[in-house]
DNA sequence: TTAGGAGTTAAAGTGCACTTGAAGTCAAGA
DNA sequence: TCTTGACTTCAAGTGCACTTTAACTCCTAA
C-alpha cells in the first residue's frame, strides 16, 4: 500500500505517517524509486495508534507499548490483548478522578466557596498527587501543573 | 500582595503570574516604579483558573468565562456558581466517554480484534463524534485528531 | 511517451501554555 | 546609605505532535 491509500484507510495524514515513522512507531519498505510501500499489518497499528492516543497515552509510551510486540512473527490477539490491558488501569483512574472533581463541584465550588487551602478543586494535590516523577504522561486534564 | 506573594499562595508561578495577566485572565496595580501589586481578590481568580484548566479548559475559554464576572461589584457565591456549574456538564461529557472507551476496551481491544472498520476503540468518530466545530477545547485524550 | 497526480526530503512553522535568559530597576532591612 | 533579593521587560526557548513549504522525483493511465 501507498502512503495515501495507508492515510485514507486509516485516517492519519500522509505528514502523520512520515512522522510516525521517523519516531519509530511504524516501518515500511521502499520502492526501487524511494517510495514507502506498506504492509497491511501497518493498518492495526496504527488503529493502535490512534485508540491509545485517545486514551492519553504519549507517542513515547505507545512505542514502548510497540517495542513490546513481537520481532519474528504477527502479533497475536494475546499480544494485542496484553498491550491494550493496561489502558484500562490508567482509564479507570482516569474516570475516578474526573468523578471526584464533578462530585467536588457540587459540594465545593457549586456552593461558590473556591477555598484556597481547602477546596480539592482549586488546590487539587491530593486529587491529582499521583501525578509524580512516575505520572509524567497523564492527560493534561489530570495533570498537575509544576 | 507582590507578584512572589501570590505566587507562594496561589501556586503559580511568576511567570506564569505575568503570563495570564498579558493574556488579561487577571489585572494589578503598580507601584510608583512599576512593581505589580495584587488585590486579594486574585487569589480565588487564580483559583478558578486552577481548576478550570484541571477540568480541562483552555486559557481562551477561562478568559471568556471570568470576563461574565461583573466589572464594578465583588464576585458573589452565586457569580463563581454559576461559572462553575458548566464544568459539570463538561465532565460528565468526559467521564462518559471514558467510560464507552473503557468498556469498550473489554469487548473489542480486549479480545485483540482491533478491527479498523467496526471497532469504536480504534475508529471512535462515533465516541467522540462531539468534537466538530463547537467541541474545539475538549481535553487531548477525547480529541478527535483532523 | 508523457502529463500530472502522488510521492520524496529537510527544514521550518504551528499552537498552547508557559519558562528561561539577559540586562537592568526597585525596595526594604542592616 | 547601601546591599541584595525581588522585581521589571522583551525576546527567545521548550515540548509535544504534528503540518507546511520548497524543491524535487516517481509512477501510472491515457
Amino acid at each position: 500500500m501507498t502512503v495515501g491509500e495507508v492515510a485514507a484507510r486509516s485516517g492519519h495524514a500522509p505528514s502523520a505517517l512520515r512522522y510516525y515513522e521517523s519516531e519509530g512507531l511504524i516501518t515500511s519498505e521502499r520502492t526501487e524509486g524511494g517510495q514507502r510501500r506498506y504492509d497491511r499489518s501497518v493498518l492495526r497499528r496504527l488503529a493502535f495508534v490512534r485508540a491509545a492516543r485517545h486514551v492519553g497515552l504519549s507517542l513515547e509510551e505507545i512505542r514502548a507499548a510497540l517495542r513490546t510486540l513481537p520481532e519474528g512473527r504477527t502479533p497475536t490477539k494475546a499480544d494485542w490483548s496484553r498491550i491494550s490491558r493496561l489502558w484500562r488501569d490508567r482509564l479507570d483512574a482516569e474516570i475516578e478522578a474526573l468523578e471526584a472533581l464533578r462530585d467536588g463541584l457540587d459540594s465545593c465550588i457549586g456552593c461558590g466557596c473556591l477555598s484556597l487551602q481547602r477546596c480539592r478543586i482549586a488546590n487539587p494535590g491530593d486529587v491529582a498527587a499521583r501525578a509524580g516523577p512516575g505520572a509524567r504522561y497523564l492527560p493534561s486534564p489530570l495533570r498537575e501543573p509544576e
